[in-house]
DNA sequence: ATCAATATCACCCCAAAAGGGTGATATTTT
DNA sequence: AAAATATCACCCTTTTGGGGTGATATTGAT
């Protein structure tokens, strides 16, 4: 494989020691080419359009624009580029941001130099690369409750209302009356302790019953 | 490491070949144990519970009760058992069926012998092991539309009609006017022409808006 | 510098919807 | 046999939703 075949990467990451180390281990790995680092996504921004990069390797922490904000910028100025966040953050929020805002893979930053070289191609090639606990978080977040207290028909109902469906609109979808569908809808409040629409949303989205 | 320390596997799946292929394979790998191959859950439900197994391999097309089906109930009867669908389906509605339901990852049938292997003890360990396009897709839920018709605010508002919030709910909670809230939302209609919060609802999260 | 989009607020209208209370009955599950 | 579920009924009042038509200040892009 040859230098124009060759998968070329950008490093956006603030640590000059980690920066210069990625550059290198990925650098010297066949296929591979780092044409570009830097310390900032302020400062990646002014050449980084011609750079050209398949895979850009993002921090989240970086002085003025974080990662976060960067990613849909990013994914703006070089649509086809896959952008694979390296972190050292594992918070839920920030994994799920990352994910929304465009990244299309997630690494923390203990991850060997091998399995980083390895996701490079793996999101090239239209993977989507995490590690092991990250994917189980990602794996956790579908996760249904298996001890929800509702009913199969009371789940039902708790998911149209999460659609924004009103009870007459339950009524029409399920076959029955409006009077059946109220019904069903104050045992849920009851079961939930709860008394209105968007409570009874924010319960089951909590307890992830829906 | 010793028999007593091994991973215990059980294995169901109703093709022969495949089945005794895969107990085979993993059954020779040090520190793994098969103890257990059913043709379907319907077979598997009279013994598995003695079988105690720390991860199910569990395909999804089976003869009676079919995989989706058997996770609950699986989960229900050995609740710390991490169950692993091994199945050629690669539908998105199956996935995340199956990742609600109880799944702890999600291989593929083309998944070398050596990957799975790993994947158990990944799985074991409190990874979420999942095949490289199965990854993708789970990461391309996450993704929001980069070109939304709608302003920040409106946004901001969709996702709280989202969230069941009525237009005073939403006016407090973004100290904003009532009046000023259905002016908005009456924009948010007319962007994604509907004329109803469930209509918007639908509309957003098929165009991933929110 | 200018024009378009955005964010803010105001007042008209009325039908629909939501929520609380109380109770009945048949089916299913345990 | 008892408990939970699914179905329907009628009482009540307040809130909400959606359509229409406007104004104004700020912000963003060309």
């Amino acid at each position: 494989m040859n230098d124009s075949d060759s998968i070329r990467i950008v490093i956006i990451e603030d640590d000059e020691t980690i920066r210069e180390g990625y550059a290198f281990l990925i650098g010297q790995a066949e296929g591979y080419e780092v044409i570009g680092t830097y310390i900032s996504f302020d400062e990646a921004v002014k050449k980084i359009a011609t750079n050209a990069p398949d895979v850009i390797l993002l921090d989240i922490e970086l002085p003025g624009t974080n990662g976060i904000e960067a990613l849909p910028k990013l994914k703006k100025m070089l649509p086809n580029a896959h952008i694979l966040i390296l972190t050292v953050y594992e918070s839920e929020k920030l994994i799920f941001d990352a994910l929304s805002n465009g990244a299309s893979g997630y690494l923390t930053k203990n991850t060997p130099a091998a399995k980083i070289i390895e996701s490079i191609k793996e999101v090239k090639q239209g993977g989507g690369p995490m590690s092991v606990n990250i994917a189980r978080m990602v794996i956790n977040s579908f996760q249904k409750n298996q001890n929800s207290p509702l009913s199969k028909r009371e789940t039902q109902i708790l998911e149209l209302i999460c659609n924004g469906k009103s009870r007459s609109q339950i009524a029409k979808e399920l076959f029955i009356d409006l009077e059946t569908v109220r019904s069903h809808i104050k045992n849920i409040y009851i079961k939930l302790d709860v008394n209105s629409r968007s409570d009874a949303i924010k319960t089951a989205r909590d307890n992830k019953l829906i």
